[in-house]
Formats: structure tokens, C-alpha cells, sequence
RNA sequence: GGGGGAGUUCCCGAGUGGCCAAAGGGGGCAGACUGUAAAUCUGUUGUCUACGACUUCGAUGGUUCGAAUCCGUCCUCCCCCA
């Protein structure tokens, strides 16, 4: 099976800007091709994690990946998709964060033989002079073009300024660049990045007169309609210090059952006929699917071990309530004698994040102490309860432990 | 630069002097049902030392016994004209 086919049966090619050319390109390992990450925040998130794949399954047909981190590009915003201003960052903090996106992308694609295949363009772009640009590049773009992009259709209703408006050139510029350094010749991102990609291919044809390609990813969505990866308490991060392996796991133990053989399919390498075989698997029988899906992902982005631990914990949870080791822990210093009220823990253990909440959670029989519902605000937690580590359960599915240490 | 309009709680959006911690919807959380699914029904959704107190309606300063609501200034955004 080639690669193309392998992505497109995975559901994982949305466009392309030349669909014979494009397949040529990759199954012959042709392709230098890159993916650029905007440093937007101190960790990659789920969301970025599908282009990731992609990179993987492209670099593994000898395809030579180039990762841009984006921390020249950061610094104007990128208005696609969204409906209003992104908050303006400091030169600092994007540094900060380029730092962590280069040691998590590392982790996913082997650097090893080249040095050269992650680029940060700030390199270039921090130091344009403007009327050079202006006139080398801005000459190249139609106002009228750009107006009638998709990725800014949403901010003409809302509002768009000018800052933001040449993010598009600066994308452009990029592949620009690396088409000229590196002989880079297929840009890939999600779907909502299609203008920005057809921005490069089109500036090198026109200065250059050189063809260049683009491939778009699909954008991860659930049955829901809504991007994956976000939940109400933010995203699921990739850095386990912000997301816990044990949630991450959770977090794709509980998709719903419409989600789980897409998200198989796209996010994970496991072989399509075992996927399709899981197909098949009706009503209950998917959460064993859900299982391994949780699994693969959890040892893909963490570690098999962690992906071990995180199924082990559910698994004693959520199958006969036993203790165990790998479940999110708060270890308090010591229990004073008259015991820890359990409103103050549930905020303590952040399982609720105020007392008004945990109120109102334990009034309506949302909280278990060791397996036992409590209804009372008042209750204290008596300092022997402590010989043992103690399980909170707050609703059907959030456990945690609190020992003394 | 001129004219018009708008900024409300997580989001959308009512509210135009006291009955406003602020309608309604969405989302979230919890309960029932279940398969750690979906759908459905019910409750709940500012904080706290909790039948009371405190803080919130872009910012700030006023008027008033009393302001999200009235007035001044400022900030931000949208629309029309240039």
C-alpha cells in the first residue's frame, strides 16, 4: 500500500492542490515538505497531534519532513477560523514556547540525520525590512484575492485589522523561503490553512515561476461537530505536566462511539484491516475499541508504560473500585485532629474550583468518599480515614486519591 | 476626520432608576437511565465564615436615599461618509 492510499484510507487528505501530482510526489519519497506549528501557547495540544501523524506516516515513505516553528508568524496572529483578535503576545513569552514545541515535535519525528529540518521563522521574518518586503513580495498579492478567501470571510463581519491581514503573506513567505533554501516542495496543514498554502504555492510560481504543492489534513472533529481536543477545562495537552496521562487516556477512553474508528483510523498506526475488523464490533463491544484507542495514543504521545499505568488505573476504578497507583493524587501534609472538612478538600484536590461548587456538588450526591456517597457539607474527614490513602469520586468518572504523606 | 450604533455573568442575548446575582437559550456540572457511549428527563450554574454578607453588567469620576440602567471623561469595536 502506498502512501497515498494509506492517507487517504485513513481519512486524512482533504485537499490538495494537485491530486496526480501531489501522489506522485509522496509515494516516491520526492516530497521535502513542511508543517509549521504557531507557539501559541506553552504546549502542543491535541489538535496539533493529527499533523503530526501525518508527518510520521509521510516521513516513513522517505519523504523528508521539515517542521517550522512558527515564532516569527506568532507574533502577528493567525485570523483564520477564528471570530476575533488573538491576544497579542511578547517577544519573551513566544521564545519561551518555541523552546518547548522544538522538545515535544521531537519527540513524534526523527531529527537525528539533519539538524536543519526544524527551523524557527523568526530567523527570517523578525528582521524584514518593510518597504524591501513590500516591493519583493506584498507587489505579488491581490487585495481582491485576499478579500475573498474563505479563512477571512468570518472577520469581514467582524473585523480585521491590518496586522493580522498579512499573516497570510507572511505563511506565504515562508514556503517562499524554504522552497528556496531547502528545496522544500509540499506544504501540508490543516484545511483551515488552504489560503494561506495557496498563498506560498502561488507567490513561488509567480517570482520564481516554479510549481510547489499543498496538502491539506482534515480537520479533527467530532460526531458533534466540535473541534477535538477541546474540553470545557481547556484543551488536552500533550505535556503531561498539563494533562495527565491518566486524563489524557480518559479523554479518548470517552469519545463517543460514532468518533472511535475515525479517530483509529486517523490518529493512530495501527493497521487498517485490524481497524476494520473493529468496525464491526457492535453496542457494547466498542468500548473495547475505545480501550485501544486510549492505549495507542497515550503510548504514542507519552510512553507504553504510561499508556500501561493510565489503563491499569481505569481499569481498577472503573471495574471493581480498587486502589490504585496511577490515579491523579494530592498528598497533604498532615491531617490536623478535628479532620479535614470535605468541602475544603474537594477545592484542595481542584476537583471543584470553589466552595459554592462543591457545595452544590455534594448537596445533589455528586461526591464519594471511598465508595461512599456523602451528602453532608459539613462532614469532616476524620484523621484516621487517612491510615489508608483516600479515593474522592466527584460525578461517574473523576477519581481522586489524597494521602497524608 | 464627520455622523450613527454597541460593549451585560463561560458564550449568545434580555434588562433603560429600587421587585437584579440580573430573563431566555447554549455550554458546563450533578442525579436518574446506561456500556466510562448517545439520546431523554430532573436539578443546578458569582464568591464566602451561607436563611445573611460581599463582589460583578468596558474603565473611571459624578447625580441620587438607591445605578447594569441617568450624566461627564476615557478605552475598544461595528456601520455609513471621506
Amino acid at each position: 500500500m502506498t502512501v497515498w492510499d494509506e492517507l487517504t484510507a485513513r481519512g486524512l487528505v482533504a485537499q490538495t492542490t494537485g491530486e496526480d501530482t501531489v501522489k506522485e510526489l509522496v509515494n516516491n519519497g520526492k516530497a521535502v515538505f513542511y508543517i509549521g506549528f504557531d507557539p501559541t501557547a506553552d504546549s502542543l495540544h491535541v489538535g496539533h497531534f493529527l499533523p503530526l501523524v501525518v508527518m510520521r506516516h509521510l516521513q516513513k515513505a522517505g519523504n523528508k519532513p521539515i517542521a517550522l516553528i512558527g515564532g516569527g508568524t506568532t507574533m502577528v496572529g493567525d485570523p483564520s477560523g477564528r471570530t476575533d483578535l488573538r491576544q497579542m503576545m511578547t517577544q519573551d513569552r513566544i521564545a519561551e514556547n518555541v523552546g518547548k514545541f522544538k522538545k515535544q515535535i521531537g519527540k513524534f519525528i526523527d531529527f537525528t540525520d539533519d539538524k536543519d529540518m526544524m527551523v524557527n521563522n523568526a530567523d527570517w521574518l523578525l528582521n524584514l525590512n518593510y518597504i524591501e518586503f513590500l516591493r519583493d513580495i506584498g507587489v505579488h498579492f491581490s487585495v481582491n484575492r485576499m478579500l475573498t478567501a474563505e479563512c477571512f470571510r468570518a472577520r469581514m463581519e467582524r473585523g480585521l485589522n491590518f496586522l493580522e491581514f498579512n499573516y497570510m503573506l507572511m505563511q506565504g513567505y515562508d514556503y517562499f523561503r524554504l522552497h528556496q533554501e531547502y528545496g522544500c516542495n509540499l506544504e501540508c496543514g490543516g484545511d483551515d490553512q488552504w489560503s494561506n498554502i495557496l498563498a506560498g504555492t502561488e507567490l513561488i510560481r509567480r517570482k520564481l515561476g516554479k510549481d510547489a504543492h499543498g496538502l491539506t489534513i482534515s480537520l479533527l472533529l467530532t460526531s458533534e461537530g466540535t473541534k477535538m481536543g477541546k474540553t470545557a477545562k481547556g484543551a488536552v495537552w500533550l505535556d503531561p505536566d498539563k494533562t495527565s496521562p491518566f486524563d489524557f487516556y480518559q479523554y479518548f477512553r470517552n469519545v463517543a462511539d460514532a468518533d472511535v474508528i475515525p479517530f483509529l483510523k486517523k490518529l493512530t498506526f495501527l493497521p487498517l484491516d485490524e481497524i476494520e475488523e473493529m468496525s464491526r464490533w457492535e453496542g457494547s463491544d466498542l468500548n473495547r475499541a475505545k480501550e485501544r484507542l486510549a492505549y495507542e495514543l497515550c503510548a504514542l504521545v507519552h510512553s507504553s508504560e504510561a499508556a500501561d499505568a493510565a489503563a491499569e488505573a481505569a481499569k481498577a476504578l472503573f471495574g471493581g473500585g480498587g486502589v490504585s497507583e496511577n490515579m491523579p493524587t494530592t498528598t497533604l501534609d498532615e491531617c490536623p485532629d478535628d479532620g479535614v472538612g470535605l468541602l475544603d478538600l474537594l477545592v484542595l484536590t481542584r476537583l471543584t474550583p470553589s466552595k459554592g461548587e462543591a457545595r452544590r456538588l455534594v448537596t445533589q450526591g455528586g461526591v464519594e468518599v471511598n465508595g461512599q456517597r456523602i451528602e453532608d457539607i459539613a462532614w469532616r474527614l476524620p484523621p484516621e480515614l487517612f491510615v489508608e490513602p483516600v479515593i474522592l469520586k466527584k460525578g461517574k468518572k473523576t477519581y481522586h486519591k489524597v494521602e497524608i504523606q
